[in-house]
RNA sequence: GGGGGAAUUCCCGAGUGGCCAAAGGGGACAGACUGUAAAUCUGCUGGCAAUGCCUUCGGUGGUUCGAAUCCACCUUCCCCCA
């Protein structure tokens, strides 16, 4: 089986500008083939992941690959998938996203000699000239055909500026540039890209006569629908500051039902013999499938010690069982945050970061939501002293939400 | 450049002088049921020293005993004409 069907097989593959083509290259390892990552926050998501993997496997296979950081293109801003228009972001932020990036993407990629390439398109898009640009490439670009496309359509309601409206052109052009520099021939990304992709091939068949590929990765959408890797608070980043190993692990235990051997099958490197034996599965035997899920992603995004640690911690505290759970939110607290040598339940829901303000501290406690050590918490006016506190409290708050707080 | 319209709480969206911390829906959160799933049902959803007080309806001023609501200016967006 080549790359190509094992990347069939999993799922990855949404589009592709010609199967039989790149099917020929990829699995003869002779694609020389691009990512970009726009620096739109300062750590990769989820997303990226995806991307990163594929990079990977491919790689694996024998094809060089070039990670893109959009230095230039980040001044532009995409619109795809976006129904109002990005905030735009200063030189600043932009670099110091750009070496955010450059740095996680060392953990999973190796660069170098041979290996894969790093680029920014700052390098070359910030000294473009614009009449030039405009006569060089701008003529290759058909206004009509660019409103028809997905990516532009969705925001011809809710308006779209001209910024936005040239980072097509931006994306075209670093593909034209690559392919000329670096002789890359093939283009990768998020399914939302897919016409910012066309419009690449399309410019080098057009300026060079030559062909160019693009093939974009399926969206990890969940069954309803949604972008995966979210959540209330935001993206699931890969920064372990941004989001702990523990929590990442804790987002993918608690994939639905309907989505776990997806996310096995596109996330994950297990051999898809595994995976079909897994697809038998049913029940709360999904729940087994969620711990490798879990187990597997975390240890490949945060490595392996840190992947059992936050499995230990989640046994511990799901298993019933009283085990350690060191991994676990912590929060520590002094003695000169006590009141009269105590702290209160609403002041500790609030302290821990369980609850955001004292009010929702006690619609909790007032519904049953809050437990201590195990003891459901309902009168609102309930402390703890000094030596309890010294001790250490679990504080949860529902099912899922726990925090250790331990008095210096 | 001319004309018309819009901005409300996490999101959508009602509210056009006091009865408004602001309907309804969605989402989120908590409870019951479960398997750390889904579905369903219930509760809840600005803050605080809490039968009260404070902040919030794009921004700044003004009218009024009283403004999300009326007036002026500003900002942003949408639509039509060029």
């Amino acid at each position: 089986m080549g790359i190509y069907e094992e990347l069939v097989a999993r799922g990855l593959i949404a589009q592709v500008t010609n199967e039989e083509e790149i099917r020929e290259m990829i699995n003869n390892g002779k694609a020389t083939f691009y990512i970009g990552f726009d620096p739109t926050a300062d750590s990769l998501h989820v997303g990226h992941f995806m991307a990163l993997c594929l990079m990977k496997r491919l790689q694996q296979a024998g094809n060089r690959p070039i990670a893109l950081i959009g230095g230039g293109t980040g001044h532009v801003g995409d619109p795809s998938g976006r129904s109002d228009m990005r905030s735009m972001m200063t030189t600043e932020v932009i670099e110091h996203n750009c070496a955010c990036f450059k740095k996680q993407m060392e953990r999973f990629i190796e660069f170098g000699e041979g290996k894969a390439l790093m680029v920014n398109n700052a390098d070359w898009l910030l000294k473009l000239n614009y009449v030039e640009l405009l006569r060089e490439v701008g003529a290759c670009f058909s206004v009509n055909n660019m409103l028809r496309a997905e990516c532009y359509k969705q925001r011809m309601e809710k308006g779209l500026s001209f910024l936005e409206f040239n980072y097509m052109i931006m994306q075209s052009y670093d593909f034209y540039y690559l392919f000329q520099h670096y002789g890359c021939n093939m283009q990768f990304g998020g399914n939302d890209q897919w016409s910012n992709m066309l419009g690449g091939t399309e410019l080098i068949r057009k300026k060079l006569g030559k062909d160019a590929h693009a093939m974009t990765i399926t969206l990890l959408l969940n069954s309803e629908g949604k972008k995966m890797g979210k959540t209330a608070s935001g993206a699931v980043w890969l920064d372990p500051n941004k989001t702990s190993p523990y929590e990442f692990y804790q987002y993918w235990r608690n994939v639905s039902d309907a989505d776990v051997l997806k996310c096995i099958r596109m996330l994950t490197f297990l051999p898809l013999e595994q995976i079909d034996e897994m697809d038998k599965w049913e029940g709360s035997q999904l729940n087994k499938a969620k711990e490798i899920l879990a187990y597997e992603l975390t240890s490949l995004v945060h490595g392996e010690e840190e992947a059992k640690k936050a499995e230990t911690s989640a046994k511990a505290l799901f298993g019933g069982g009283s085990g350690s759970s060191e991994d676990i939110p912590t929060t520590e607290i002094s003695e000169d945050e006590l009141t009269d040598g105590a702290m209160d339940i609403m002041t500790i829901l609030v302290r821990t970061g369980l609850c955001s303000s004292k009010s929702d501290a006690r619609r909790n406690i007032q519904q049953g939501g809050i437990t201590v050590d195990d003891v459901k918490v309902s009168d609102i006016g309930k402390s703890y002293t000094a030596d309890e506190l010294r001790a250490g409290i679990m504080v949860k708050r529902g099912k899922k939400n726990f925090n250790k707080l331990t008095l210096k």
